[in-house]
DNA sequence: GATTAACAGTTGATTTTGTAACTAACAATG
DNA sequence: CATTGTTAGTTACAAAATCAACTGTTAATC
C-alpha cells in the first residue's frame, strides 16, 4: 500500500514491458476472443503472415521469439479453421510454406482494424511524437 | 518471406507490446531463472511488494492484472522459500497482508539490479529523451 | 439477528504451454 | 553411398495457466 519506491519503478524495462503488455492483451483479447474465438499465439501467427506473406513456420519462430511448438499447434488451429494454407517446400520438403486463405485473410484485416482503433486511442493521450518515439523503440526491443 | 505490409506493422501496438515483452523476458529470464529459479508470476509479485512495500493479493492483482490464481499460488511459492510473510487483517480478516522479509528484499534487489543493467543497454542504443518517453507511455498503458 | 449477497483467497478440473524426445528430410564427411 | 550430424516440424509428457466451484469472512437488507 505504501509506496517505497516509486520512482524506481520508472526503472524496470523488463517489468513495464510486461505490465503493458499484459494490459494491451487484455483489452485486445475482450474483442477478439469474443469475435473470432481466436487465442494469443493464434492472431500473432495469423498478423506474421498477413504483415509478411507467405512465410515458413520457422521464420515466424524466429521473428516473433514464440516457442515453435506453440506456432506448431497455432498453425493446425487456423489451418482448421481454413485460415491459412501449407504447402511442402518444393526443393527442401523439410520446410511448409504457410500462406494466408482469404478466410484468413478477412480474419486479419479485421483484426488489424481493431488493433488500429486502439493504436488510436493512443494518439489521443499523447503526442504524435511520443508514440512515434514509443513504436520505434518498440520495434527495436522486439528486434523485428 | 516477401513482405507485403510492412509500413504497416508499426501501428499493431498490442502486437508490437507482446513481442518486446516477450524479447524482454527473455533475455531477463536467462539471467534470472538460473540465478534464483524463479518464474515470471514470481518476480512480478517479488517486485510489487519490493517497490510499493506490504499490500495485500488483490491489490497486487488490481494493479499487475494477472490472474487471482496466478498471485495465489506465486505466494505461496515466495512465502515457501521464505521470500514474504502473510498476516490477516485486523479488522477484516479476509484480507491477507504480504511483505517481504531481509530474504525477499534482499533477492528483489538482486533482481532489480538485473534489470536496471538490461535498462541500460538501452541507454547505450537511444537518447535519454526517447528512454524518458518509453518509460512514460509504458507506465501510461500499464496503467499504474 | 437471520438471510442473502459480496468479497478475499484457495483448490480442483480442464486447457495451454514448455521440455525433451521423436520423425522425416537434407547435408557433410569418410 | 554409408554414416553421422543437422534442420523443420510434430508429438508425448510434465509444468503452468485459466476457469469454475469452493471456504471463510464481512456487508446489506429484510
Amino acid at each position: 500500500m505504501t509506496k517505497k519506491d516509486d520512482f524506481e519503478l520508472q526503472n524496470f524495462l523488463p517489468y513495464l514491458l510486461n505490465q503493458a503488455a499484459e494490459e494491451s492483451s487484455l483489452a485486445f483479447q475482450n474483442i477478439y476472443k469474443d469475435r473470432y474465438g481466436m487465442l494469443r499465439t493464434e492472431w500473432r501467427v495469423l498478423f506474421h503472415l498477413g504483415i509478411y506473406g507467405r512465410m515458413t513456420a520457422k521464420e515466424i519462430c524466429e521473428r516473433s521469439k514464440m516457442h515453435k511448438t506453440k506456432i506448431s499447434r497455432a498453425v493446425a488451429r487456423l489451418e482448421a479453421r481454413r485460415f491459412l494454407t501449407r504447402e511442402r517446400g518444393a526443393d527442401d520438403r523439410r520446410l511448409e510454406y504457410l500462406e494466408l486463405t482469404p478466410a484468413g485473410r478477412k480474419a486479419y484485416d479485421e483484426l488489424r482494424a481493431v488493433a488500429m482503433d486502439y493504436d488510436a486511442q493512443l494518439a489521443e493521450a499523447f503526442s504524435q511524437e511520443e508514440v512515434a518515439v514509443l513504436r520505434k523503440l518498440l520495434t527495436h526491443l522486439a528486434k523485428l
